[in-house]
DNA sequence: TATCGTAAGTCAAAGAAAGTCAAAGTTAAA
DNA sequence: TTTAACTTTGACTTTCTTTGACTTACGATA
């Protein structure tokens, strides 16, 4: 079995129930499965994506840790389909169509609906077109995740 | 747990209820936690900057002391207090110490400081050095201007 | 006023942790 | 069997924290 896979495993399972966020530490793990403590990145990124479902945040330096968070999954299919949906860019005009399809769905308020606008509006991110559009899909992905 | 968090906890712990301005002695409380002297200046001015919503002055020699002051009028005052502060650059850092007080001051609520949190972090950019903190930066701010 | 003790400030080096990226190795698909 | 996709590895980078040697400022007092 691949070591990716166990490292996977082996972070799913730290999961328990209610736990809904967990917080390990690169070198820590990558000590305890005897691997390059890249590999914990590379498990991370390919494994723990918003589109599996969770939320990755990290800190380096001392006392640096990573932390997981698993969205519930309650969360809307309609929500979960549409990050899946969203490919690697996003334009501002999709943004747009997007937040109002979800408010008159009603599956988010006026008030997420201006957050999700305002962080992922050109105005804000003022980046050359490939690259905003990229950052506005991680955004808003991320955001829609996190919602509730 | 890091010492700098344990010792910006202890200050903030300082401010309870009216105080709007507490006295710390430097050396003393270096003494206390059992560090360098130092360290305590590395945590106000990292966590205790103006663009946090904080303002600092101090005397040196005997009898010496900092002082660290609260600004903090009606939330939408202490709102555009930090939005004013907050220079063209902004660290993923210094989010998560603004999103923290924020929350202790109720100035916002859980579900914002989340979709504040998400749409700022680092993981979510993934932008080089230089821009990242510009970005991070705008959105930042830009929300803030828009919780109703 | 010159000096001395006391306290705070500065700054850079060392330490701690995570991130990046691309080369090399494996596996699966066509 | 070739090719494309996925994994493993490691050298190098970036970020954040801790530490300590040295500097500066204040205030009392000789």
């Amino acid at each position: 079995m691949r070591m990716s896979d166990i490292i996977e495993e082996f972070i799913k399972d730290l999961f328990d129930e209610e736990n809904e966020a967990i917080e390990i530490q690169r070198n820590e793990l990558a000590e305890h499965f005897n691997c390059v403590p890249s590999q914990i990145n590379y498990v991370i990124s390919t494994r723990f994506k918003p589109s599996q479902g969770y939320y990755v945040e990290s800190r380096r330096g001392g006392g640096g840790h990573i932390t997981i968070k698993k969205v519930n999954n309650t969360k809307e299919d309609y929500i979960m389909h549409i990050i899946n949906n969203i490919g690697d860019r996003l334009t501002s005009n999709e943004v747009d169509i997007l937040i109002s399809d979800f408010l008159s769905y009603n599956i988010i308020d006026k008030k997420e609906a201006k957050l999700l606008k305002v962080a992922t509006s050109d105005n804000v991110l003022r980046l050359s077109k490939e690259i905003k559009d990229e950052v506005r899909a991680r955004i808003f992905k991320n955001m829609l995740l996190n919602l509730d």
